[in-house]
DNA sequence: CTACGTGCAAAGCTTTTGCATGGAA
DNA sequence: TTCCATGCAAAAGCTTTGCACGTAG
């Protein structure tokens, strides 16, 4: 295995996010490496504000603000680290977009639950799509919405047992 | 032809728009049909403040306030008559929802033109993807971003005939 | 010494809402 | 008369930005 595969294979997502802002003759401070860090320790849908709740006032920790958690979110999704993949009570929901499986999400508008899918046949119909527009894709989002399996269930009430309460 | 077949083929927007509210027991009030009218007037892409600029300060024609225009784009979206297709400078962009094709959107990143294409193999796709879940699909939304033929030539400074001045 | 970053608070924007007035059935 | 709707202005809520102060190189 030659070292350049090696390499190319165990970046950590730190390590592509550091290499991005060297390019872009940025540093990679301890702040923005705490807005990662957080971001990557699980792989969660999130949005701005749990981190910002989350990193904001934290104490003996290190910290970021609201202003850096959001510009880091922003340089992280330049960074081709993490994407939005919808939108919830107005606010932007994130993912991991760096060594997880390409997938899209179908919404519950009644719960609100988002349940992953692989979609390599929906990539492979946007391949030719693009190529035949001369198009060059960069990437996509898809929100399939309606209801999910639970709450499409009738009430049920759960056996009538609780009714002997 | 059966009168009903006729009928579900032929009935308008505002007409649909009527009966949608009928069954909430709400009224096609002159300023609802002002917004749908506009709204049905062309097939293009628009979000809500393009229509509140023109029909807010209209005089001498029906005219529709900040407010009704808001409230009746979620009507109308309510009714399956419009839906949202993308957001574009923070805004939400609609498009018709009824007597048009099914189709997604190309977005180029650089000059923002939208560009749509038919999506039966992905409506198929899809289909296959809710009955795996359970889950009851109302719609989705399909936003491919990239950049478009146009913008991926390069300058090309249209033959080089400008650089005569 | 210079350039880049952070934090804070304030501003910006779109979209929603409270409330008094109006109008249709 | 009784709701349903409108319009206005204000509120709400997320995200961005101006600015002064720090700090890495």
């Amino acid at each position: 295995m030659s070292e350049l595969t090696a390499v190319s294979v165990t970046v950590s997502a730190v390590d592509k996010f550091r290499e991005f802002l060297l390019t872009k003759g940025m540093r990679l401070t301890s702040e923005r490496e705490t807005v990662i860090t957080a971001v990557y320790a699980t792989h969660e849908h999130f949005d701005a504000d749990l981190w910002v709740a989350k990193l904001e006032r934290r104490k003996g920790a290190p910290r970021a603000s609201r202003s850096t958690v959001y510009r880091t979110l922003r340089l992280l999704e330049e960074a081709g680290l993490i994407r939005k993949v919808a939108r919830a009570n107005d606010r932007e929901v994130y993912e991991h977009d760096y060594g997880y499986p390409q997938h899209d999400h179908l919404i519950c508008k009644k719960c609100g639950e988002m349940t992953e899918f692989p979609n390599e046949a929906i990539a492979e119909v946007l391949e030719k799509v693009a190529a035949e527009h001369g198009f060059r894709m960069s990437g996509h989002r898809l929100e399939v919405d309606g209801i999910c399996a639970v709450c499409s269930r009738p009430p049920q009430r759960v056996h009538r047992k609780l009714d002997m309460i």
